[in-house]
DNA sequence: CATGAATGAGCATTCATTCAT
DNA sequence: TATGAATGAATGCTCATTCAT
């Protein structure tokens, strides 16, 4: 909500650089040493804002999945498969407009130390990204329903890590992709 | 498969234990004294069969990458649904058999750094899956068959994500995930 | 002693938080991030009424010193073991009354880099009380007499060692120990 | 018990060195990398053998506790006078050779840290002195006897403070001392 | 083949001190 | 006076790698 361009503040420019060396480098090869360097501050400073680099980590995702778990909503009303094609939409949208945060996130998940620090987070997003697309389906049989939600959410993740890892954004035509999608379930 | 209880070798029992470990711990949180002690050889000795870590992790990865490959080929006869079908399959069998193998793939295959290591690698078999899939699909048009076969390996990918990393094998019910796919596709 | 409830100045705030803090935690364990907050003041204010830490350090002790030295005066008449009497006395009640800066000293005396600080202080205050403690001993055998000293001094210092690092007060019984003292020199 | 020159262990010379420094600069004055640098080995090493830097000085102070009350003991039969002269004599000649020890000894039992450390060695070492002096007293009267044991062991270890923090060891006639002691329970 | 002692560069973190406001 | 953001040197510790045996 940032508005005119006042002067970042250190704490908001260490967050941004880590995020994207985080991203770029992984968290593990990425030295806070690098982090000051980049941003332009020095080393000790992180450590008034942050407990650690654990804790610089943790905040980077929370903050972003919380601006990404509200920008996944769907409208309540309308056919199941518009409500389809809206999430598709929107999760294409959002990845794309942050490929840095998605870079980062797949390359953290499935990182075992990882799990401790935001396994929870992670479990939450998930549940309640599969609870949405069950909304998608028919309810009168609600293992199919389950089912259904659970192909449809590693179809997302499918296509959004492809994407994601693909070393170049032109080289995975995600739109076509997604418009398949739309196609298969229509 | 071992027939007899051949002495396993030494470095056998490295690269089987190192899997095991950059498996649950990850490759940058497992170091090589933990691999040795674990294997209950002495530290050293890895670098009489590696290079280096990385070459061991190369090593590791190479080698499962070509029998899983070569465990995925499909009849070259037959309708492409039924080909489609028996892919599906093999895929499954494959990563419940092998389940320490994917996680520990995905743990790395977005890490930044292991791209320069194995990059090219991962490339190959995207690229060799890819073309397999296409091969379920109509040449007329062959764009759309392009975007198809991507939409199917990520769909693919989606699948065998969200088993390989689930906390527990049984929370993610895959065979009925897999049954789903078959339907849409039919 | 303070009389009214004149608002304690940020100087003294800092200086008697500083002396419990480095009895409590040892002067090298107590940063002064952790003084500043004790004290409720900013981590800079510090740097205004001292060069720095050290510099704190020797003010609180030298402050100290000073008090106690003139609290051990001795009245200069009577008999050689009423003086002795009176001065273990007043040695106790002092000790008494101001543990943490005993504790602190203890702590610190034998401390090497202290002594760069602090050894001319400490050893005229030994020096002083020494020759003091002279003057209750038989003029005539100097070498005797010194040696008597040094022994008093010795042993008023091990009481008091005792019972400023007794985890607790009560598990030292100094008054006991006292007139243990005087009866021996009776 | 070792004979010969047999070359010194990586090991040995590392805690010898480190209980020179830590004596002479105090423990938490001393770097890793100055024991390092001083003992010629390289500053990884220390953690081959210890599990960081507090286990290096648990283990120093532990086995020269030991090495030192097993020197304390006083026979069984005898006056007790002479049992004390006997004691006495024991401590000065061991604090005479030992001299860099206690210096660390007296410049650690002071640091709060270190109580949690190694404060139950502490108070097990002083309970057994103790208990031991007690032996040198009338048993008819235990509080006096009790009040004269401690007295006895501040009295000794006002004495040993003294010698082992004198700036020379020459400044601090403990010979004459102790005599004196010696002569005062005649 | 095998061992395990030894190395040394690299990392996260702490903390006394400075300085703009 | 007072604040607290910022600095940067120093420290304990880890770990891939080498090497003498």
């Amino acid at each position: 909500m940032e508005t005119k361009t006042s002067p970042k503040s250190s704490r908001t420019t260490i967050v941004e650089t880590a995020l994207e060396l985080f991203a770029r480098n992984g968290y593990d090869r990425t030295p806070i040493s690098m982090i000051a360097r980049e941003a332009n501050v020095a080393q000790g400073l992180m450590y008034r804002y942050f407990t650690g680099k654990e804790a610089l980590l943790k905040e980077i995702v929370e903050q972003s999945m919380t601006e990404v778990q509200s920008s996944l909503k769907v409208s309540t009303s309308g056919l199941p498969h518009e409500k389809l094609e809206e999430y598709l939409n929107n999760v294409v949208r959002m990845i794309r407009s942050n490929r840095d945060f998605w870079t980062l996130f797949y390359g953290l998940r499935s990182q075992p130390f990882v799990q401790e620090l935001l396994g929870k987070e992670f479990a939450d997003f998930q549940a309640n990204a599969v609870s949405l697309l069950e909304s998608f389906f028919d309810p009168r049989d609600p293992d199919a329903q389950r089912v259904e939600a659970l192909l449809l959410y590693s179809i997302v993740d499918g296509i959004c890590t492809s994407y994601a890892l693909a070393p170049n954004a032109d080289l995975y035509p995600i739109e076509d992709v997604k418009e398949c999608v739309i196609d298969k379930y229509r």
